[in-house]
DNA sequence: CCTTCTCATCGTATAATTGCAATAACAAAT
DNA sequence: ATTTGTTATTGCAATTATACGATGAGAAGG
């Protein structure tokens, strides 16, 4: 029981969704702005700004990668990241083409 | 261990991100489509558009609920659900407000 | 070489999510 | 009143997410 039924779904409601889950995290969108603000790619910095212990961050940080919004290398004895524009673009332009493919603003709520 | 963290963080983080959680799933962004499809209000038309039984259909809807992207009342046998417009429109407006936060466009990615 | 600093991974514990069968609740129809 | 149709809820199993201590891997500095 309780197996995964999500791979019965369109590609891409899956990839939509996988951004989705990424962003279902408070600490991972405080990541993206650090990541954004301080521009060039940080380590162990954003440790420093989340009220959590390094290894749940460096979790945090994978799930970011294996979802596609930011890259990661080995810098030397750190490990610096950045976000993907690219991809973080992509998601944001799918979010926008869901807003639009659920033609909002046509009328009132009409619930019932 | 594990106890949740997550109201450490802004209250507008949290929000964002119960907002992108309940989009975490594809058969809760299939749902919104077939919402704003349909127009008006639908009951168990959206378990026939899903792979998936009636009671977990249930359990995505009220989620949506929770998330307050639904609205639904109960309408003599059958239970209707609506897209809650306001809200929607709320969440992209997050989203948008997000990604210009982020500053994207500004260079090309810049990793190390 | 040894220490230190930085980060990832492992292991573990708890909590939440996902999925459905079974059942309840309740209106409508016979 | 009994059956039927529709939806929510309950209960359960499996999976995944969250969080951190402990440990490992590897570079940098002494």
């Amino acid at each position: 029981m309780a197996r995964n039924k999500s791979n019965e779904f369109a590609d891409e409601l899956q990839q939509m969704a996988n951004w989705a889950k990424a962003l279902g995290h408070p600490a991972r969108i405080a990541i993206l702005q650090t990541l954004a603000e301080k521009g060039t790619c940080i380590c162990g910095d954003v440790v420093a700004t989340l009220p959590l212990a390094q290894p749940t961050v460096s979790q945090h940080l994978r799930e970011l990668k294996d979802a596609g919004l930011i890259q990661g290398e080995i810098e030397g004895s750190k490990s610096c990241y950045c976000i993907d524009q690219e991809q973080v673009k992509a998601m944001f332009a799918a979010f926008t083409s869901l807003k639009e493919s659920l033609h909002l603003e046509r009328t009132l709520n009409n619930c019932c």
